[in-house]
RNA sequence: GCUUCCAUAGCUCAGCUGGAUAGAGCAACGCCCUUCUAAGGCGGAGGUCGAAGGUUCGAAUCCUUCUGGGAGCACCA
């Protein structure tokens, strides 16, 4: 089923005919779509090590080659040896491809167990467009995963253990949206309704303590301490935060549902913390952590990092190559950190799932972060040494300035804004077509051109988070996909079709066939490059080689019977195939639209 | 200063372990709806691949230097 290994194997017979070494050899699709299908520059690279011409050696193992009805091999200058499947082979692979339980999508030797980390969001304020990244990315890492046969598990891990609760329930102290639980007269803190807290107030306060802590070292310590409160479950500080804590999820559920996002576990931080004093002692008994200004830290410079750079005159600072601070895992004051608590999410996973990799999706600015804890974690042995642990760090999301996204105000704008105008767009759009009132509809479709806009992009790089380029649903979009799928079941909802066998004849119906070939082979580039830019290139590649036969063939006009029911048939195929991918991208597929 | 990521068409981006003529989408221009959904198709136009060296039969891709930008650099997450 798979044509490249085929292609592999022909050739690689034919080079150790000759006696020489085809363990360089790659078959590539080709970049010259008119004069084939495959190529390989086999023969330009062992030219020169065997002493002879390119092309005499291209031809001379084009002549060893098998013959086959399936494939025509030719030798060209420089030294190319270019492959076309035949119309034969292209039918024979759509029609076992169409009975696949994985359309054809290759899948991985050996299964592995792999654990996500995505979402993050903080409870202690309202997802905003900065927070869409995380949760669009690591589903669709997810589900390729899925596609190519791993087992996997995601958790949420709610950030919801740090300094910006504390931050939060003093500035609302302060505020005075607290005092009930302090006015000294009650305990029964449970049963104090907090429902005059909303989102809009935690929007205002979060962002309010967070800048005064910065200036403010009374208040920064106040908050320190509210914190260490929180963590050691002190009354009614913890009462409070599990209150805020509740309201928060509640929306961030919503938010997350709202993209596909999907999670086994809605953990946090917080659930790490029976698990936190094992894991600091285990810092403490294999000597790893040591003091140093109040705080315990693990050193985790490794050789070649962290050499004082020399001085150019006396008065200045110190300067380090490669500085890799310690890692802190307990505050001056006892408190614990994002680092603590990343390790011991990580001791706490292995205890019960021991996976064969965890995949945190954060963005980049966390990339240290991260070279701390797995560092820590492996020399502490928390991480088994054969266990991968990696973290998939995606730029940041900017607005057309190239700066971070703000409204026009100045202000971040809201997740759940966002969604709302791609999904009113989304209804204009279907109104003019005569569709009214499928409001599920329009949130396919605007979320869909949302997470294919953010998911062709490279991850790793920064990206412009344009509203009027999200906001088009023209080209290179998920819509254009999902158009592509309306158009055929629009087409298979008339034909009658009682099934048949794809016939590949015309080069319209050779591209499509290449273009699914390529499709699937882009499963495997996106599942090691953790980037889904690939697979969404090929998707819309599909659509679009779709797209050309379909305005210049009308199926359903089609005279001749046979070829017709081969159309039909290509039909399906194509839709069950771009189904298969947008499912992958986390990306809702469509009826009509 | 150090670490790290990046620089490709007017804009936003692809370009898979170096390979044939550097590709899309948007914007702009010209065509195509009495026939399966025009959220579409077709056609031109648009590029000293940041700069300079180097390796190679062959470089957007690898190496060096430089220029310009983003991010990070111990008690935030």
């Amino acid at each position: 089923m798979n044509i490249k290994d085929e292609i592999t194997a022909l050739i690689s017979d034919a080079v150790k005919t000759l006696g020489l070494d085809e363990s360089g050899l790659v078959i590539a699709f080709s970049n010259r779509p008119e004069l084939c299908d495959y190529q390989t520059s086999f023969a330009m690279m062992q030219a020169k090590k065997i002493g002879e011409k390119p092309i005499d050696l291209a031809e001379k193992i084009i002549k060893n080659i098998k013959k086959t009805a399936f494939f025509e091999f030719s030798a060209v200058m420089p030294g190319f040896i270019n492959v076309k499947v035949t119309d034969k082979k292209l039918s024979e692979f759509c029609n076992e491809v169409a009975h696949d339980k994985h359309l054809g999508v290759e899948q991985v030797e050996k299964p592995r167990f792999i654990f996500f980390d995505y979402g993050g969001a903080n409870v202690a304020k309202e997802l905003h467009v900065g927070h869409l990244r995380s949760p669009i990315v690591g589903e669709a890492l997810k589900r390729v995963h899925m596609a190519m046969g791993d087992k996997v598990l995601a958790d949420v891990h709610l950030g919801d253990y740090g300094l910006q609760m504390g931050l939060t329930i003093l500035q609302l102290k302060l505020d005075g949206f607290l005092d009930e639980f302090f006015d000294g007269k009650r305990t029964d803190f449970e049963n104090i309704s907090t429902f005059h807290i909303t989102l809009d107030i935690l929007n205002d306060e979060y962002p309010k303590a967070s800048k005064r802590k910065d200036t403010d070292e009374t208040f920064k310590a106040q908050a320190d301490e509210f914190t260490l409160f929180i963590q050691k479950r002190v009354e009614p500080y913890y009462t409070i935060y599990k209150k805020i804590r509740a309201l928060s999820v509640a929306e961030i559920e919503k938010n997350y549902q709202l993209l596909n996002a999907t999670f086994d576990f809605y953990y946090g931080e917080s659930d790490a913390e029976p698990f936190i004093d094992e894991t600091i002692q285990i810092f403490v008994d294999k000597g790893l952590a040591r003091e140093s200004e109040g705080a315990l830290v693990v050193d985790v410079a490794e050789e070649g990092e962290h050499i004082p750079i020399p001085k150019k005159s006396e008065d200045e600072p110190q300067r380090y190559k490669n500085p890799m601070p310690p890692a802190i895992i307990k505050k001056y004051n006892g408190g614990d950190l994002y680092a603590t608590t990343d390790i011991a999410t990580i001791l706490m996973r292995n205890r019960e799932f021991l996976p064969d990799e965890i995949v945190y999706v954060t963005d980049n600015r966390q990339s240290q972060h991260f070279v701390q804890v797995f560092r820590c974690c492996k020399k502490a042995g928390i991480s088994p040494e054969k266990q991968k642990l990696t973290h998939v760090a995606f730029g940041t999301m900017n607005g057309r300035d190239g700066k971070p996204f703000k409204t026009r105000e100045g202000g971040v704008v809201r997740l759940k804004e966002v969604v709302n105008l791609l999904v009113d767009k989304a209804e204009e759009k279907l109104a003019s077509n005569g569709i009214v009132g499928d409001s599920e509809l329009a949130r396919r479709i605007g979320v869909g051109a949302m997470k294919f806009g953010d998911l062709s992009n490279t991850v790793a790089k920064d990206y412009v988070f344009d509203i009027d380029k999200f906001l088009s649903f023209d080209g290179k979009t998920g819509p254009y996909i999902q158009y592509t799928i309306a158009r055929i079941n629009s087409i298979l909802a008339k034909a009658n079709f009682k099934g048949g066998n794809v016939d590949v004849q015309t080069q319209e119906e050779r591209d499509i066939v290449l273009a699914i070939l390529k499709l699937n082979s882009s499963y495997k580039l996106s599942y090691d490059a953790y980037s889904m830019n690939s697979l969404c290139l090929s998707a819309f590649d599909l659509a679009s080689a779709f797209s050309t036969l379909y305005n210049n063939h009308k199926i359903l006009a089609e005279q001749d019977e046979h070829k017709k029911r081969s159309l039909l048939a290509l039909c399906v195929l194509v839709k069950k195939c771009l189904e298969k991918a947008l499912w992958t991208l986390g990306i809702d597929s469509v009826e009509k639209m």
